[in-house]
DNA sequence: ATGCGAGATATTTTT
DNA sequence: TATCTCGCAT
């Protein structure tokens, strides 16, 4: 392994002489599109750059413009660049920028990619340096989890009290800090009860045994063998001419040290950041890497990014206020051209779920646009959470209301490797078309179809102009494809179209003698095969398919748990009738990019939100406590605070024109009734730029009514709270506002807008399906709303346009 | 193997 | 309050 031509990686080196004589022809035309700052972070290509960007003000388009200027000049060429980013997501950003500021000929930035995918890539061509072999595997969470359950049971350790996952963090928090288990300080040995050193060794020895690494490992084990092969770690200092990083607040010691040992050559070192940004410490991210930049680089050039092209003033005023009760930033204020808008507007509600009322209507509202603005898209509102468990208030009420919405981040489930792959047999299954899903499974499990006989169908399809399944079918029928794999191929395309002639059931008219009349509907009876279910078929196809034996063969760590994953993946499907419905349920929750038709609200936490935009953004939930989270400032204290502060500054920096903060008086806390405090953060927004509206639904009281409606809360508690409300200055400027304010309707008669269409569509009894809830039984109706009894998400009232009758369910 | 009830537990999440 | 996990019983 002591040449770098053998691999992929680095082959491509011809083309930067292509995208340089492109370049000759058209100079530099993106160094205009930038400004001063920019420009100056951009053209400074040698030596350490720290490259300060504020929210909204262009970093990658700075970042994309310097690798191609890199390129461009002839300093590097495409291979010899290393970039790193933190999400899969930002890494295809960056490749599609580059790729279309540079034109097509950038097909190669093989070094352009996350921390963990360069890493794994290095680790497989020097694994025998740390004992693995290069085709380790890499385990996920819950392997991780259930390999530390075996270990912690064969020590004799009680589970119970002492969780894996509790260890796992351990362990993972130093991995972070690179620490094998030779080098945890002994102040960290009394972690899990004394023996979480003794635990993390026998781990990384299991791991090796299984030729396996964690996440974490990618990292660690990279460091490990730069630091113990200076001869290794030298040729990637030579080879990686310029490094690029995105993202550098976000960096663990790990990561730091990665980057400092494959710089420490030439240091040219471009790290992009916010130190003001920084939201992820609880899991590893050292602000400290990017505030001490200057000391490790000596001589490193600052540019600050401080233009902001996204917000206006008002909301910039407003977040730099409050991000400037931090101490130790590298300082920083952002900036605009841009005049006028709305203020930052701030109310405060009684509870949540007149919040969320308050916050759904005036979605709506905004919507149709008010007070002569323009009237503003759902897909360009959001809701930003501090924790996921506050979306809920928002969905039921949006449920009820009938405003779509979409939830951004959930369970990863459906991202593994075992259930892409099942997914791509059922997505064939259901459209033979599909020929991304048949590419990914025509040789999974191994046919014999390799490279050759895949291309041989492509060649085919598209002659043809037809599908690939179609093209195979072909092939096979001309004798295009011999030899082992062809037999396997004709078992693949049969099995298909059998599997695909038993989705086509009329399901829902086979027992109505009405609807028979219908040409096309008496055709499809003839396919009828009511006694396969979905849920069968579906099982039918993992298992004749060949997939599930595929992996009770494969003797790899992680096999049993893709099996309990597939397992759940047709425990998932009795949510459904058919398979399509299945479908199309995982692919919205799949890719919330290319998500769905019609315009919807998005709802996240803050975390989900960094680095998005939208022109408004609502951010409920301001009360001290839940943010800032007691827990963090708890566990972390002022650390926590600003962490939390910095999570304040990046959700208001989401915002485009409109801002609206709210918080409530009374909050269910784990089903307690708890009375809150505006949070602190409200306090620090500078009022020349907030907009104190006036809340509906209150009486000549005042916020003195807000007292807790709950019963078992003692009274000290209660008039300490209500003290602390009054003498809150947030507060008082509430207060002073509000001084004109209308009576509102008692809460359920206001005005209700019936749906004439909806009401006579069903009746009590009826059985209806909903897009997120799946089966239900209507149980009553009430205007347009109706009470459905769901067979998995229990008793929800719901807007009757937001079900259909469940014999209209498309199949 | 499956399902139910008791009991714990209750930020933020990418790879 | 509601959700999930685990152990026990079927």
């Amino acid at each position: 392994m002591s040449s770098f031509d053998d691999h992929d990686a680095f082959e491509g080196a011809s083309r930067a002489s292509l995208s340089s004589r492109a370049m000759a022809a058209r100079p530099m035309p993106y160094l205009d599109e930038l400004n001063s700052a920019q420009r100056e972070a951009v053209e400074a290509l040698d030596g350490p750059v720290l490259m300060l960007a504020g929210a909204g003000t262009g970093k990658t388009k700075a970042l994309t413009a310097r690798i191609v200027h890199l390129l461009n000049t002839g300093r590097a060429r495409p291979n010899e660049i290393l970039s790193v980013t933190f999400t899969n997501k930002a890494a295809k950003e960056m490749k599609i920028r580059v790729g279309k500021m540079l034109g097509e000929a950038v097909e190669g930035m093989p070094w352009l990619g996350t921390f963990h995918a360069i890493c794994v890539k290095l680790l497989r061509r020097h694994a025998e340096l740390v004992d693995l072999k290069s085709n380790f595997t890499i385990l996920d969470t819950d392997d991780q989890i259930r390999l530390l359950k075996q270990l912690i049971a064969a020590n004799g350790i009680d589970e119970k009290r002492w969780p894996a996952r509790q260890l796992a963090g351990i362990i993972d928090h130093w991995k972070n800090r690179a620490w094998t288990p030779e080098n945890v300080p002994s102040a960290e040995a009394s972690a899990y009860n004394n023996r979480g050193t003794e635990l993390y060794d026998q781990y990384q020895r299991r791991l090796l045994e299984l030729n396996a690494t964690d996440f974490g490992d990618l990292l660690l084990h990279v460091v490990t063998i730069f630091q113990k092969n200076p001869d290794v770690l030298q040729q990637y200092q030579r080879w990686f001419k310029y490094i690029l990083v995105d993202e550098y607040q976000d960096t663990n010691v790990a990561q730091y040290l990665w980057l400092r040992l494959l710089a420490g050559g030439h240091k040219n070192i471009c790290c992009v950041g916010d130190d003001d940004q920084s939201i992820y410490g609880w899991r590893g991210a050292e602000v400290g890497n990017i505030l001490r930049f200057e000391k490790d680089f000596p001589g490193a050039k600052v540019v600050r990014l401080e233009q902001n092209y996204r917000s206006t003033e008002h909301i910039l005023a407003a977040a730099g206020g409050v991000i400037r009760g931090n101490e130790g930033r590298l300082g920083k204020e952002l900036w605009t051209e841009a005049e006028g808008g709305e203020k930052v507007r701030l109310i405060g509600h009684w509870d949540g779920e007149e919040e969320a009322r308050w916050i759904g209507e005036e979605i709506e509202a905004m919507q149709r646009g008010t007070r002569g603005m323009r009237p503003i898209s759902l897909d360009d509102m959001a809701i930003l959470v501090r924790a996921s468990h506050q979306m809920r208030a928002f969905e039921d009420r949006f449920l009820t209301i009938g405003l779509p919405y979409r939830v951004i981040g959930g369970p990863r489930f459906y991202e593994r490797l075992e259930i892409r792959d099942a997914m791509a047999y059922f997505r064939l299954v259901v459209s033979p078309t599909d020929d991304l899903a048949f590419e990914r499974i025509v040789n999974t499990p191994k046919r014999g179809l390799g490279d050759k006989a895949q291309q041989k169908i492509q060649v085919c399809a598209r002659q043809n102009g037809v599908p690939l399944v179609e093209g195979a079918r072909i092939l096979l029928a001309e004798g295009g494809i011999t030899g082992k794999g062809a037999g396997q191929l004709r078992a693949l395309v049969d099995n298909l179209e059998r599997w695909g002639r038993m989705t086509r059931v009329p399901v829902i008219n086979v027992n109505d003698d009405a609807v028979l009349e219908d040409d096309s509907t008496a055709q499809a009876i003839e396919y009828a095969r009511p006694e396969v279910s979905h849920i069968e078929l579906a099982e039918m196809v993992l298992e004749e398919s060949g997939y599930i034996e595929m992996w009770q063969n494969d003797k790899t760590p992680e096999a049993p748990g893709r099996l309990e994953n597939l397992k759940e993946l047709v425990k998932a499907l009795e949510n459904f009738d058919n398979l399509q419905g299945f479908l199309e349920h995982v692919s919205l929750i799949m890719d919330n990019e290319t998500d769905d038709h019609g315009a919807k609200v998005s709802i996240m936490t803050l975390h989900a939100a960094k680095g998005l935009e939208f022109p408004a953004v609502f951010l409920p939930g301001w009360e001290d406590g839940l943010f800032p989270s007691q827990r963090s400032m708890d566990e972390s204290g002022l650390k926590g605070l600003e962490e939390e502060r910095r999570l304040a500054y990046v959700g208001i920096t989401r915002a485009e024109e409109i801002c609206t903060i709210s918080f409530a008086s009374n909050r269910r806390v784990f089903g307690q009734w708890q009375s809150q405090l505006p949070s602190r953060f409200v306090d620090e927004l500078p009022e020349e730029h907030i907009d104190v509206l006036t809340p509906p639904g209150l009486y000549g009281g005042g916020y003195g009514a807000a007292a807790p409606v709950g019963e078992v809360r003692s009274s000290i508690d209660q008039r300490v709270s209500e003290a602390n409300v009054y003498n809150s200055p947030g507060w008082k400027r509430m207060q002073a506002r509000a001084s004109q304010r209308p009576v509102s309707q008692p809460r359920e008669t206001r005005n209700q807008v019936i749906d004439a269409q909806a009401i006579s569509a069903y009746t009590i009894g009826d059985r209806v399906f909903h897009q997120k809830f799946g089966y239900g039984e209507v149980t009553g109706i009430e205007g347009d709303k109706l009470d459905i009894d769901f067979e998995k998400a229990g008793t929800k009232k719901v807007v009757a346009k937001f079900v259909m009758a469940s014999t209209d369910v498309p199949f």
